[in-house]
DNA sequence: AGTCTTATGTAACAGAATGCAACAAAATCG
DNA sequence: CGATTTTGTTGCATTCTGTTACATAAGACT
């Protein structure tokens, strides 16, 4: 599965800030929310792989709200709360939660808890759906996400570093969109441990693109693919259609 | 679903009668059981849709039982223990268990996550078939847990060492999730004892990963399944399917 | 145009991460 | 116990990636 994408609820700041910056820490793409509203808006907008849910939102309601998405949705639901008399959690668990933590609660605990209800969610979704793999198709040239295999116009396989083909595949999910050094910076660290993006000489970006250039580029001195937007960073400039891999 | 069949396990008589009398009286079918012998038993036999598994069960390791049944059989399981530090629980989710909880508990609460847990599976298994034993095929490749026969995709058999098969496990259960070498030298020893796993050179997970691509990729040095993730670990990078034992 | 300033390209280097062969220690088996 | 297999350790080769320094290009301003 891709990274997790784990809304956390909390209409705590700071609450908020502590859980999603471990969260991120730890490889999970975060999405702070204080409000069911925003829960919506996030569930219904993009793809959420589970909801760590505070159970005291100010003037709303956690366990209320995890009954209605629990009977509107299918998304996994882990309870945060203060309360952990018994009868609370229990409380919880009638809800339909998945799970129930108390706070304060072990960090490294609530990671084990997180990956034991997301690796249950994987195990049951891979009996059912098929991961359809991506490929994607650029002047001739064809990348495909799943065996990381990079086939130049002339069906020349050419071998990407890990780096490169993280930068390649940011460009492809950007196309036409001018891409600052910090953006592609921010973005090429998705994967696994999310490193501190402090990027110390700022220079490593320009490196690295030219490298990419040298690799997919018929005339590296004169790019067609991987442009250069003088004062604001690099823009991938041309068309990229995705296919069935 | 039918009435819940639940399989006790646990060395002391006083509390396993407790507990199955508990489960009996709010109307699941309760199955005693003292040592993974009688586990198995059960399990080969006849239908068990949830284990309560004890961790200290006289000279056997309740969560090395656990590791294993999770590799081999599709079962939920709830660990038990008078353990209850927050290491101790995280050592319970690490072995895969569904849920961890600490003795002396609340009947009405353990009630509670038996409820939650079978709902779980119920709503995730409702669609398939439930089998009990797991075999497994990536690119080709089948991997029965049970037999622990590798076959090449030339149906040739393959033989791996103990902790090779145990690489292999750890990896299958995780597709396309990166893991760190802590992550993997964690989930490959839990013999129960002193978890602090101190990998003393940190080198022996990049050996073993090579020793099993040797084995099971076609072109060791451009592995397709078993990839590095540089500044990270290591991926299973296919599709795994579970398929009929 | 000519010059200055700043941004970008890139080769060379350095440090780190990984692959791997060879050896040593440990476990297994008879 | 010795033979065999498995597993961990070590040292070196290789690959990857960021940094640096300098070259080049693009504007900006006279």
């Amino acid at each position: 599965m891709a990274i997790p994408r784990i809304l956390v609820v909390d209409d705590d700041p700071e609450m908020r800030q502590m859980m999603t910056q471990f969260l991120r820490r730890n490889g999970s793409i975060a999405l702070p929310a204080s409000s069911e509203i925003e829960v919506r808006s996030h569930l219904d907008g993009g793809r959420v792989d589970m909801v760590l849910l505070d159970v005291m939102l100010g003037d709303e309601n956690g366990l209320e709200i995890c009954r209605r998405l629990r009977v509107e949705q299918d998304v996994p639901i882990i309870m945060v709360s203060a309360l952990s008399a018994d009868h609370q959690r229990m409380e919880g668990y009638a809800v339909g939660a998945d799970d129930y933590i108390a706070k304060p609660f072990n960090p490294d605990l609530l990671l084990a808890r997180v990956k034991a209800v997301l690796s249950r969610t994987r195990r049951s979704a891979s009996l059912v759906h098929r991961r359809n793999t991506k490929a994607f198709e650029f002047n001739g040239w064809s990348y495909d996400a799943k065996s990381g295999e990079v086939l130049s116009p002339a069906k020349v396989q050419v071998t990407l570093s890990r780096r490169e083909t993280a930068l390649l595949q940011v460009l492809l999910a950007n196309p036409h969109i001018p891409l600052t050094r910090e953006e592609i910076a921010a973005n090429l660290d998705v994967t696994g441990e999310a490193q501190t993006s402090a990027e110390a000489s700022g220079r490593a970006i320009d490196v690295l693109v030219g490298r990419l250039r040298n690799k997919i580029e018929h005339n590296p001195k004169d790019p067609q693919l991987l442009k250069t937007e003088r004062g604001v960073g690099y823009v991938f400039a041309v068309d990229v259609a995705e296919v069935e891999g």
